[in-house]
Parts: C-alpha cells; sequence; structure tokens
DNA sequence: CACATGACATCCA
DNA sequence: GTGGATGCCATGT
C-alpha cells in the first residue's frame, strides 16, 4: 500500500468524514441546518455535497441526527413520501418542528449558532 | 483514464 | 413559482 490510498486515508476523506459528523452533532434538537451549513461550519465551503456523502456512510450506531440536515431552501433531500423522507418528517414532528409539504420554514426553525456555541463545539 | 451519479448550492432567465 | 447551467468532489462503472 503505497500511495494514494494511504495519502487519501491520512489527509483524506476520513478527516473530513468526521468533522461533518461532529458539526452535525452539533444540532440542537428542534433546529435543523442546511447541507452548505454545515459543510461551512465544518471548515469545507462549498461541499455541501460532501456532506451529503458523509451523512450516507455514516455508521448507524453514531446516532447522528442526520434529520435536522435540510436543504437550503428547507426541503426534505429525499424524494416526497418515500420511506426515508416520512421517517425523517417523523423525527422532526417528534421536535415539534413542523413539516408542511416536505419542507420546513427555516426562518423559524433554522439553526443559528451564537459563537460561544461553536467554540465549545468544534474546540474538540 | 473517461464518464456518470448524487442525502447540494448559487445564479440567472 | 419553475427550470437550466455551473461549480463542487467522492464513488462506482
Amino acid at each position: 500500500m503505497t500511495t494514494d490510498s494511504e495519502a487519501t486515508l491520512h489527509c483524506g476523506v476520513n478527516e473530513h468524514y468526521r468533522r461533518i459528523w461532529h458539526t452535525v452533532k452539533l444540532i440542537p434538537a428542534g433546529r435543523v441546518a442546511s447541507y452548505g451549513q454545515i459543510a461551512d461550519l465544518a471548515g469545507l465551503p462549498g461541499r455541501a455535497r460532501m456532506v451529503g456523502k458523509a451523512l450516507q456512510a455514516a455508521p448507524k450506531p453514531m446516532q447522528l441526527p442526520w434529520h435536522r440536515v435540510l436543504r437550503s431552501n428547507g426541503q426534505i433531500a429525499f424524494p416526497a413520501g418515500s420511506d426515508t423522507a416520512e421517517e425523517q418528517k417523523g423525527r422532526l414532528q417528534e421536535e415539534e418542528v413542523v413539516v408542511l409539504k416536505n419542507r420546513v420554514r427555516l426562518v423559524e426553525y433554522q439553526w443559528r449558532p451564537d459563537l460561544a456555541e461553536l467554540l465549545f463545539g468544534l474546540a474538540f
């Protein structure tokens, strides 16, 4: 194992995924964040797609609050009516987040972390 | 190596 | 509101 697989392992995706997962864990119950927002907070501006990959690759036992991550317009990223979308809607409603037409009102529910929150969360 | 696909975002018509 | 073009980049064929 010489070249890229090792390099990729060292400085690459795994490290990014770790940071993404960590950031998602910081979203408080009852609030939501967008993929792009998570990417930014994780130090990966412009890489919203990687957030999707990271969540997809996230081991289930990790218990990530993936349901709090939405599109930049507040929509659930899965096709309306799909099992996954329904589960996400259910989990959000458990947290008093209103979901209508597969979508959440970001003006009401989007997470807006203050500085102290970020310092505490990301300092690890 | 080239190409397609995707739990996305932004800009513009 | 819709839809297309572009940027982004890991993964799989």
